[in-house]
DNA sequence: TGCTGTGAAAGACTTCACAGCA
DNA sequence: TGCTGTGAAGTCTTTCACAGCA
C-alpha cells in the first residue's frame, strides 16, 4: 500500500471526485462501492482498493460518507487549493481554453496567456489579456505557476517545452500531436485527438467486421 | 495472436504512424524497433511485440521498411481512407475543432456541424456553416458519417449522445465531463481536460514531496 | 554483425471471496 | 443483513533472452 499509485489509478480518482460531487448536488449524503463503481463502470471491487489508498474513511455496512470521501481524494490528488495555469500559444484552441469554464468550476485558475503573434499580443480573450511570450519567465515567477497548456503549432512544441521547463514549469498539458523529449522530473499530460479518433475508427471498424 | 487488441496497444499504433510519417518527410526510409522506441519512450521489445501483431513486415537485420510499415498500421487501424465526423455543439470548444487543421491532415473530415442555438445556426466558421441539431439525423443518413465530436454542455451530454447513437453513429469523442452510459456497441473516447490537470497536479506534487 | 519474431519469465492490474465490523 | 478492507487467485501487459534470418 505504500507503492506510488499508476497513472490508470489516478484517473479513476479524479472520475471518482467528479462523480462523487455531482452526487452531492444531487442530494446524496453516502454511498457504497457497488453504486458508485456502476455510475462509472468500474468494479466494486476496483473501487474499494482503489480507495483503499486513502486514509481509512469506509464505513463498513453502511459504505463511504461522501463528504469524508471528497475531502480525501483531494488531498489525495492534491487539488484542495487553487491552481494557477498559464495557456502558452493563443490561436483557436488556446483560446477556446481561456474560455473553457470546467477550469474553473475545478479548481483551476488560468494565470496567463502567452503567443510571440504581434497580432495576439495585448488582445483580450474571455477577459484575459494575451502577454509576449517573451515576458512568461518573470510571471510565472511572480505567481508561482507550475502548470502549463501548450498550444502552439507541432513545429514548436518541443522548443517552447524546453523553454516551459527552464522557467520553472513542473507539469505541461501538450496538444500538440508530438511526444516531447524533457527531464524526467517534468510531466506531461497528451490530449491528441487525432490518437482518439483512430481509436474510436478501431472499434468502429472492429464492431462492423463482428456483425457481418 | 488472434486476440482482441487492448485499447493501449492501438493507441501506441497510432503513435507510432504518427512519428513513422514524421521520419518519412525528414529523409527516413528504414527504422529499427530501437530507433523507433526511444523516439516514442518505448521500449523495443514492445515495439516489436505491437508491430508482429501486423501481416509480418520486420526485416531482420535491416529494420522496417517504412512506407510498408506504415501500410500496415493504417490497414490495422482502418484510416485507410477519409472518415467524415459531425461536431456537435459549437460553443468554443466545437468551434476551435471545426478550425483544427490536425484532423485533415490525418484523413479526417468535418462533414458538418450542428448545435441547437439560434444565435449559431447559420453562421459559418472556418468555413462551415452551422446547421440546426434538427436536421443532423438527414445529414448522418446522406453522408454515412459514424463519427461525432460531443461538445455539448455537461447536463446536455447524455441526451445528445442518446440522440447521436439514435441517429446512427457509432464513435463518440466526448468532451463533457461526464461519463455517458450508451449501448456496448457504441464507442466513446474521453477528452477530460480536468483529469489531465489532475493527473499533472499529482505528479507534481508527488515530485515536490520527493525532493524534500 | 544487426535485427526481427517469439516463447518463457516477470511484473502489474483486476477480480474473487470472505473475515469482520455496524 | 449490508458493506468495507484485503489476501489470494486470476488475467493481462511488459520485459527478457535467444533462435534464426539477411
Amino acid at each position: 500500500m505504500v507503492d506510488t499509485p499508476s497513472k490508470t489509478v489516478v484517473a479513476r480518482m479524479s472520475r471518482y471526485l467528479r462523480q462523487l460531487e455531482r452526487a452531492v448536488s444531487e442530494g446524496r449524503n453516502t454511498i457504497s462501492s457497488k453504486i458508485l463503481g456502476e455510475m462509472l463502470s468500474v468494479s466494486d471491487s476496483q473501487v474499494r482498493k482503489d480507495l483503499a489508498r486513502l486514509e481509512p474513511v469506509g464505513h463498513p455496512g453502511v459504505g463511504f460518507r461522501c463528504d469524508e470521501l471528497i475531502a480525501a481524494i483531494r488531498r489525495f490528488l492534491g487539488v484542495v487549493d487553487t491552481w494557477p495555469i498559464v495557456v502558452v500559444g493563443c490561436g483557436n484552441l488556446g483560446q477556446a481554453l481561456i474560455g473553457y469554464k470546467g477550469f474553473s468550476a475545478r479548481g483551476f485558475k488560468i494565470a496567463g496567456a502567452f503567443d510571440i503573434s504581434r497580432d495576439l499580443i495585448g488582445k483580450s480573450v474571455h477577459g484575459v489579456t494575451i502577454q509576449d511570450f517573451a515576458d512568461l519567465r518573470a510571471e510565472i515567477a511572480d505567481k508561482n505557476v507550475q502548470l502549463a497548456a501548450l498550444c502552439v503549432p507541432t513545429d514548436r512544441a518541443q522548443v517552447t517545452a524546453e523553454d516551459l521547463v527552464k522557467s520553472g514549469i513542473g507539469g505541461i498539458l501538450n496538444f500538440a500531436p508530438v511526444f516531447l523529449s524533457l527531464p524526467g522530473n517534468v510531466h506531461v499530460s497528451y490530449v491528441d485527438l487525432t490518437i482518439e479518433m483512430e481509436q474510436l475508427v478501431f472499434a468502429v471498424v472492429q464492431n462492423q467486421n463482428r456483425s457481418l
